[in-house]
DNA sequence: TGAAAGTGCTTTGTTTTTCAAAGTTAAATA
DNA sequence: TATTTAACTTTGAAAAACAAAGCACTTTCA
């Protein structure tokens, strides 16, 4: 038998990140206020967990503008979606053996 | 909109304690050894998730012999499984916006 | 019989991760 | 002009994860 848990990815073992992520797989940009409200998270501590995700090159970040405000929205690169995907099937099968 | 981690169980951010859990939902009992073997982890750091997995009351431990050997078995509690169920749903429907 | 090895821990100490709070810059609004 | 908002960064503390070593007890092996 083999290590159930081998395949996980330790980036999504955060809550945060991972809910991130399975937001931007359904929304094609999110802001960060929305991010924030949504998750319920300081400022920094989003701030960092996007970082994490940059970093991995699972998200990517647009700096753009509402009228003349600024305004920071996320989404999922392909290598971000194809990582979150991996990460779910070895879930499921760690699961599907119900 | 509702905030999508909300729901998932702290307890089980982590994937070792996840794939203790995952485990004894299909095995009615595991051996500590087994346990240790197949996630590939040290004794005193499966003891620990183990430990707190116990504190829980989501596992029970059994302490037992194999002929003279000592043995040591966990099982899942009714407590484990509700837990451990409510969080798959959570996880279920986070993602299944897919 | 004595040494080595196995089981299942606990203890200790380090490293990693998480997080809140405060500070920051720049623009917008009152 | 003062306050607010957005989106951070920095700092520092608390929590979690983890490896390594120690330990008590037993069994197996030479």
């Amino acid at each position: 038998m083999k290590n159930p848990i081998a395949d996980l990815n330790k980036i999504f073992d955060s809550r945060i990140r991972l809910g991130v992520m399975s937001m931007l797989v359904v929304n094609d940009e999110i802001s960060f206020n929305d991010l924030k409200q949504m998750l319920e998270l300081t400022d920094g501590n989003l701030a960092s967990h996007l970082n994490t995700l940059e970093q991995a090159e699972f998200i990517k970040v647009y700096k753009g503008f509402i009228g003349r405000k600024t305004n920071t929205t996320y989404s999922i690169t392909p290598l971000g979606k194809q990582a979150f995907k991996a990460h779910l099937d070895a879930l499921e099968k760690m699961i599907n053996k119900l």
